[in-house]
DNA sequence: GTCTATACGACGATAGAC
DNA sequence: GTCTATCGTCGTATAGAC
């Protein structure tokens, strides 16, 4: 899973063709279509089901620790600067939704991005904010991450990831 | 060469399928050919230069013209609504870095981010921040604009890219 | 310059042996 | 559950008539 994860992150869906899937996952066409009956479609969506799992699991989960606040922000964004690879990996929201995606894909590619800003919202609101103020600030700060990691991507540097990153409190936090 | 445009904008590279190039285009496969002999990557090259060009034409020449400088702020503000059709369509640099685009036309999208960020970054210092400090908040303000449009793709939400929007003075401009 | 026709490999997907 | 073998289609690209 970790490979197929890997390869739709990187090429996107229709970058993602089934010799690539099986050279990545070592087993033979066939074999993937014995676990994902419906084929790459069903992929797709175990691959995004999957990192949204793990993501809220292993990311997103320090947002729910009786840390201080703002410690839970940084836990967050070194588990991100960790999950990106320092802005060197693409995020796979970003690559699998060019094109139209089938509509469960797409359902399952809007839901992790409404779970993701939700929960940074939730700390936002935890220091006071209003509930569409932590919105719009979990929103802005999810933005200024995908945002650089295109950026990254297409010049090779990595400082606005690294910038989006360590202004996270500030963004969730900060009073105007 | 619009249609053209479309596709890779809206597909990316892979997704840009010469069937669909034909279709978009009107004309037959060996009629694209001859405009673009060396076939599909021709075509990508092409689209990604007059989209550069065009961007540099009617989005950042407001940049230099004699007025205020937060007119002229403003003004590209409003041009990027109307290119990116207030975050209903993908940003070109996006779409197409998705896998591994071939040598020259990560070079073209390497130059297309840099130059669109060297513009800002020469409107930040005409307000006094420094050259780095210029290229910083030049950066941010551009992966602001990417990330939201990643955002409203993903949740059909176009919020946060009304507020990359708004924000851009600010952020290119405001003492901290 | 544009067309019809076609080459040929890669594509997603399936059948059936083991 | 994994494999080999194969299907039909779509992919990019080319040849040659008009």
């Amino acid at each position: 899973m970790d490979r197929l994860i890997e390869v739709f992150r990187q090429e996107g869906f229709e970058g993602a063709s089934l010799a690539r899937l099986q050279d990545a996952s070592g087993l033979k066409r066939s074999s993937l279509y014995h676990r994902f009956p419906a084929g790459k479609n069903d992929m797709a969506c175990a691959v995004v089901a999957e990192v949204t799992n793990r993501f809220g699991t292993t990311i997103l989960a320090a947002a729910s620790t009786d840390e201080p606040l703002e410690d839970r922000i940084n836990e967050i964004g070194r588990n991100l600067v960790s999950f990106y690879d320092d802005g060197h990996l693409p995020c796979l929201l970003d690559t699998m939704s060019i094109g139209q995606p089938a509509g469960d894909l797409a359902d399952l590619l809007e839901q992790a991005m409404t779970t993701w800003i939700s929960v940074l919202a939730g700390l936002s609101r935890d220091a006071g904010h209003s509930r569409s103020d932590a919105q719009v600030r979990a929103t802005d700060a999810v933005a200024s991450i995908q945002g650089a990691l295109v950026v990254a991507r297409t010049t090779n540097n990595h400082n606005a990831f690294e910038r989006a990153i360590a202004l996270l409190p500030e963004r969730l936090l900060q009073r105007d």
